[in-house]
RNA sequence: GCCCCCGUAGCUCAGUGGAUAGAGCAGUCGCCUUCUAAGCGAUUGGUCGCAGGUUCGAGUCCUGCCGGGGGCACCA
């Protein structure tokens, strides 16, 4: 009996008190059952009752004690006390628990899969650094981020397109393409212009692509260094996400928006929902309409579209491709955005509540031999994404940067992130993995095969007990995590699980010794040890880390 | 001035209104004669920034204040 049975387990209790009038109310939509902290609470424990209580108008207590009445006519369940306030203690018959591994044996590589978003169709927007330098560590958080939000959303049933908007028609593809213009022709860096050493090497690169570049006008070379430059950037861009395990679906450029008149559509649109105005020369959408905290120009006095006014055209871009929710992630120093793209979408007739979902994350720091390193653009010694996947590896680095809460600045040690040992908890939890890994390699040498027909119910040591219940959590932390947008749950879960197995491990030998034959408990802990490895790995692949074989 | 995030153990952080607030690291003391010691056990360590409020119940929700970080363009 998993959390799930046993909820629904559960509301058919409170159902069945409801129809024969234990007491009065309706049943809730869900019956939450968590895991009590202290053994002594049972297996599982639920507060169903106390949220009926006022509704019923009685005391907690007498509605859990209607409800442990009917429970205790469950076969699987053996034990339903009423606890301190109005709690539902719920203690499982040993075979029914240990079920939960033959399920998630069973389901392998789907379990913790579920259809909560089943039918929605996201677009997922995130990194989008702009194709005028490398990837820095702010965006390296969102490809891990949002890859790993985007396997969530997966995992719960939701059709996903992971987006890249490419910044390629403002002013800064101009001051990139002098840039490089300049650097080919032996001449100073512009002042305005961008420093590093890619700048070089995309030069180069522009430069061995089109042999004899230097002897066209000025004008002529930076409309080649424009379009070919942002190209090899774009690549380098690509290859590093690559490295780093992120795929997109679509690279989607801002010069295709004005190619084909999206900004004039869109304007267009916003104009017939009565929410552009003149000013000042200017063309003003009047976000003030719904909770902006100042107007925002579409189109400037000198006749130029404003980076907003293409903003707005690929959201309606998104919404006219069929995407039901627009997602866009945004580091903490655009968090002003948030209230402009929400009045923007409702200035087209959305409800931004149900087709956009901005969020944001805060930023963060690098910390080398205990000190925190200070990035400059102009200097040149901003950190890279492909740096930091050279610096500690490409699992570590995503898992350092998606273990937190996005809404928690963060420092990575470097120092700490690449160290192979306890201290670095990306590799405690691929060790339980390994760990897992060989002791089946270890039962295969020995001729063991897990038996078809294991007795599950002998699971029944502590250790063993903790590891079931860890186990069948895993589906509502997937759910949660996505629900919440927040993949650094399925982080700390593992932490938790494998530090859960690792006790196992160490409580209960699982092979037999020397010449002893194999027992009905080695099947059974054979199973329980599958279902714990297939959990690892399904937990780890959600946030695009490795589930080693051995280490 | 206004807006956003944060404030929980020495450090880094979990904690979607529930029971005695947790983990890792650091500290102390133990455990390798058989499945990976990259592990495990024990132990030390807390006025959940402060003050009010909401309710059966607040680290969690609301208000104010204090402290830290980041923003407030006809830039992109």
């Amino acid at each position: 009996m998993t959390p799930a049975d046993l909820s629904a387990a559960v509301l058919a209790a409170v159902s069945q008190s409801l129809a024969e009038g234990d007491f009065t109310g309706t049943a809730p939509a869900e019956v939450v059952i968590e895991r009590p902290r202290n053994p002594e609470h049972g297996d599982y424990t639920t507060n169903v009752a106390m949220r009926l209580a006022k509704p019923a108008g009685k005391p907690a207590r007498e509605v859990a004690a209607a409800i442990a009445a009917r429970l205790a006519a469950v076969d699987a369940i053996t034990k339903v006390d009423v606890a301190g306030p109005g709690f539902l203690n719920i203690t499982l018959a040993p075979d029914a628990l240990g079920q939960v591994a033959r399920t998630i044996v069973e389901a392998g590589p789907s379990f913790g899969t579920g259809d909560a978003l089943a039918g929605q169709n996201l677009n997922l927007e995130f990194v989008s650094a702009n194709p005028t330098g490398p990837v820095h560590i702010g965006g390296a958080r969102w490809a891990a981020v949002g890859d790993a939000l985007a396997r969530l959303v997966q995992a719960n049933g939701a059709r996903v397109t992971r987006e890249y908007y490419v910044n390629d028609a403002g002013s800064q593809i101009e001051r990139f393409a002098r840039t490089l213009r300049e650097v080919a022709n032996g001449r100073p860096v512009p002042e305005d212009g961008y420093a590093g050493s890619y700048i070089d090497d995309i030069a180069a690169a522009v430069l061995a692509q089109n042999p004899g570049l230097l002897d066209l006008s000025d004008d002529q070379q930076l409309e080649v260094f424009k379009r070919d430059g942002v190209d090899q950037m774009l690549a380098e861009i690509k290859s590093s996400l690559a490295d780093f395990g992120v795929v997109f679906d679509v690279y989607f450029r801002e010069s295709d928006l004005h190619a084909r008149n999206e900004l004039d559509l869109a304007l267009k649109r916003l104009r017939d929902q009565g929410h552009v105005f003149a000013a000042d020369g200017a063309t003003w959408l009047r976000t003030t309409d719904y909770g902006d905290d100042r107007d925002r120009v579409l189109v400037r006095s000198n006749g130029e579209w404003t980076y907003f006014a293409a903003d707005c055209a690929y959201y309606l871009d998104k919404r006219e491709r069929g995407f039901d929710k627009v997602v866009i992630m945004l580091a903490a120093d655009h968090h002003g955005y948030i209230n402009r793209l929400r009045a923007m979408a409702t200035c087209f007739g959305d409800n931004p509540g149900e087709t956009l979902d901005v969020f944001i994350g805060q930023l963060v720091n690098l910390v080398k031999d205990g000190e925190p390193m200070r990035m400059s653009k102009r200097a040149g010694n901003v950190i890279v994404l492909a740096d930091l996947v050279d610096a500690i590896g490409a699992d570590a680095a995503r898992y350092a940067l998606v273990r937190y809460s996005v809404e928690q600045g963060i420092d990575i040690d470097l120092d700490l992130w690449a160290r192979r040992g306890n201290d670095n908890p990306v590799y405690y939890v691929q060790y339980a993995h390994a760990r897992l890994a060989s002791l089946q390699t270890h039962a295969a040498e020995l001729g063991i095969v897990r038996s078809a027909e294991p007795d599950l119910g002998l699971l029944t040591h502590d250790r063993e007990v903790d590891l079931l219940g860890a186990l069948g959590e895993f589906p509502r932390v997937v759910a949660s995590a996505a629900e919440l947008r927040a993949p650094h749950r399925v982080a700390h879960y593992l932490e938790s699980l494998a530090g859960t197995y690792h006790r196992f491990y160490d409580a209960c030998r699982v092979l037999p010794m020397g010449d002893e034959p194999a027992t009905e408990l080695t099947h059974a802990r054979l199973w329980l040890c599958e279902a714990t490895r297939i959990v690892l790995a399904n937990g780890l692949a959600l946030l695009g880390v490795t589930a080693p074989e051995r280490m």
